[in-house]
DNA sequence: TGACGCCATGTCAGATATGACATATGATCC
DNA sequence: GGATCATATGTCATATCTGACATGGCGTCA
């Protein structure tokens, strides 16, 4: 359901377990959307890093370039599991994507750019 | 597209950029499995360890027991979203998260069980 | 000015994931 | 034996995601 689960709850009149169950899920939703967006900047900075334009990142994934500029953008059409693969086709490893996930900012380059 | 990316490279006749990124390809693919499972595994360790059952899951969640059960399986057709925002319905940080991605292995409990 | 490269946004047909349901297995209790 | 609970597995209609395509904005270069 994704995104319909807001509305199916309020459809339902209430019948979910009240507020402290609805904290929880909007808790969860607002976690989840910013674990999605720190992939989705790891995925921006790895394209960069390694001077690839959306056009040629789409290749390698067999994507388009929309796709990666969705993806990019932190569009609510695109799944974890596609940043993820993603993200790995770019060589990041399971510890990058953990890094990734927690702060959500960077660690390798400390003087940025 | 997801489980048609090996059979559409096949029948591309390798146009793709060959051996070395075929390897990059499949070894993605196997990594974005363990990660799935280790996922599949942290959930069902924190269902057991907060006393509930699939079906007392599937109604916080929202869902059915079935695929309470398909995800603890690692049934090849539950996405990462859907075991993402579980687990943090279930209350996990993206801290746990992140250490369910990285090693698989647990952490808290040492004598296991 | 035009041409070109890079990125953003919208749309849509086809591919996948999802919840719901049915049904099966195993364990436990009486 | 039957009844009950927890879990597994298969199917299916519908919801969601995906790649492809079109288009527009923006900067650069000649």
């Amino acid at each position: 359901m994704r995104k319909s689960k807001r509305a199916r709850l309020e459809a339902a009149g209430w019948a979910v377990g009240s507020v402290k169950e609805f904290l929880r899920l909007s808790e969860a939703d607002a976690i989840l959307i910013e674990m999605k967006l720190a992939l989705s900047r790891s995925l921006r900075d790895r394209r960069k890093k390694q001077g690839l334009s959306q056009v040629q990142l789409a290749e390698r994934l067999q994507s388009s370039q929309s796709r990666v500029a969705k993806m990019e953008a932190g569009d609510p059409s695109v799944s974890m599991d596609l940043l993820v693969s993603s993200l790995l086709l770019l060589g990041a490893s399971p510890a990058d994507l953990a890094n990734a996930i927690r702060g959500g900012e960077k660690k390798t380059g400390p003087r940025a750019a």
